[in-house]
DNA sequence: TTGTATGCGTTATCAT
DNA sequence: ATGATAACGCATACAA
């Protein structure tokens, strides 16, 4: 009995497999074993098959292949934006590590939006996403029940806190930005500004300010020695902010930023406004991208190590999704790059 | 007669459409419905289907969902890397737009390597992309033959050549190089120099190569007017290109960088070198990224619609998806910037 | 409006 | 070594 599969609609005229073993004269199950475990198949026979794969242009379905073997090889990521160079860079190593095992990488972005990414986790989950990727902490605890749930493996990054239960791969913003506090204050500062981004549903952002009111206070001075101002992410608002803080009473002798782009708008701006860095004003970084390297004077920053991190989430996801053991977190290291636009206060 | 799926291996305990209808006592045909074409179902037992989903976690399954409809929803994109700044705001706002029509972006990185390019157009077909995003138009032509042959709908963005056969949507590299560079003749240089990646492989370095060629040539200079120093792109190739340039007898009085990255290192170089720019030296890069405006002085430089590029690829390659129309390219305007590291040369 | 039944293309378990 | 066939989970034409 022929098939009727001709009456059938068709996408398009892809060969399937039942097609290549009608041409090859063997059954579909040889054929699937031709390409999946070539050893168990004599080799007269493969290479009738090879012949017929190639004359039809064969190429298995990623669906059907997917439902029966019940995994994709997949892995999805939802990073807040693509276009800022340290989720970037990141992401790069993640799937050049992705890609040697095989895997491919599904990303989503939420520009910043909680409720987007929680669709997306969803969304990805329904792609087929064996297992996902996300950044920092902050988001609907929700997010991970379903995960969990759904036995998907999950892992958090650009982030690391020790309290928290969800496995992360990551470095700790708070502490990191209290060791460049440390520095700061050393130097002789008392009067801090802080040009930060949102804080609230970004964890990276709170624990950075966090550091340095940590510093603050163990040093015994009073809350009211840090002037915060609070923005998105860009040079033009790190331009604004640092306008903004000076123009208070009794102005910082440093201002410390959330990132670098924000530091490198403050620096223009202090620059324009006459003010000498750092003799006059001393400014600070974060991220150690590019750009801290091209400013005058060099900004003075925190270096995170975004490459190691894509690279280790990536194994870590693999290895997770091979064998559900218990995940565990991982806690990078950041250094201080101590450049030109930070120094003793009060030079002036 | 009970199903006996218990009896069954399963990955995870993930619910199945069929848990889900039995959870609400309807059919799975309904809780389709109710999934895929809500106003078809009933408000009440919607909303019992809601609530089961709800309990049981349900998502559908990716590959049984892509073999019944032949569709993935999944659009491949092959960058060179995501670690520039110029794929990532594009990619960026291409997945925006995919995202928006409820489509994912499945992402791989060729490392500006041909072979790997490659290998991962199969990679991604296989992975069921129902459309591909590539860079540029240097590729072995039967990556084209197989996708036709697959009939995968694909694209060539960052790149415009009106003599090419294969659609794309970006500009044209050498008519905006052209553009610059008839102004710098303009304003009465004549001994150039070029820092530019590598131009085999890549056509859009060819591209802005050749654009300073066409001018020098009209103008009826000689091609030793142009002095070229070959290399890849980054910060510290920039500056250690630059010193090379400067270094052969009789040096140019501009310094054109293929991108602006490698510009940056030159201007600094130039500075190092106690060269002041543009009194000295004129440089100008490509791409107006972030960091143009934050050098010292600020870049001159040809500004690129990533977004719009980036916008403008999805719809498209959405569109072809739907219907398999005569796929047409689209070409986008670049226009100058004018800032402060050009000006006419001799001033010293 | 809802349910029944079948096909989608592959893998894997049995036989042979 | 090879073949027949039952899942895999969902969508949809058709029936009710």
């Amino acid at each position: 009995m022929t098939r009727k599969r001709d009456t059938h609609r068709r996408k398009a005229g892809n060969a399937t497999l039942s097609d290549v073993a009608a041409a090859a004269g063997v059954s579909t199950a040889t054929v699937s074993r031709c390409l999946n475990a070539p050893q168990l198949v004599q080799q007269a026979t493969r290479a009738r098959v090879e012949d017929a794969v190639n004359r039809l242009s064969y190429a298995p379905n990623f669906g059907a292949r997917a439902l029966a073997v019940r995994q994709t090889d997949t892995v999805g990521a939802i990073v807040p934006t693509l276009d800022n160079a340290i989720f970037a860079r990141g992401l790069q190593s993640f799937q050049e590590e992705l890609g040697k095992a095989g895997v491919t990488l599904l990303v989503a972005s939420s520009l910043y939006k909680a409720d987007l990414e929680n669709a997306q986790v969803r969304t990805l989950v329904a792609r087929g996403a064996d297992a996902l990727l996300l950044i920092g902490y902050d988001r609907d605890p929700a997010v991970h029940e379903f995960l969990n749930r759904r036995n998907v493996p999950h892992l958090v990054a650009w982030a690391h806190n020790p309290d928290r239960a969800v496995p992360s791969v990551g470095f700790d913003n708070r502490a990191a930005m209290r060791g460049l506090a440390e520095r700061v204050l050393a130097l002789g500062h008392r009067r801090f500004g802080l040009i930060t981004a949102q804080r609230v549903g970004n964890d990276r952002a709170r624990g950075r300010w966090l550091g340095v009111l940590d510093v603050l206070r163990e040093a015994g001075l009073d809350d009211s020695a840090l002037t915060i101002h609070e923005t998105t992410y860009s040079y033009e608002n790190g331009r604004a902010g640092l306008r903004k803080i000076l123009s208070a009473g009794d102005p910082p002798t440093v201002v410390m930023c959330g990132n670098d782009v924000l530091a490198a708008g403050a620096l223009q701006e202090a620059r324009e406004m006459g003010l000498s860095v750092p003799r006059d004003l001393s400014i600070t970084g974060f991220d150690d991208i590019e750009i801290a390297k091209i400013t005058h004077p060099r900004l003075t920053t925190v270096r995170g190590p975004h490459r190691e991190m894509g690279r280790r989430a990536a194994r870590m996801l693999l290895s997770l999704r091979a064998e559900p053991e218990e995940p565990c977190s991982y806690r990078l290291d950041t250094s201080i790059r101590m450049r030109d636009s930070l120094s003793a206060p009060g030079a002036s």
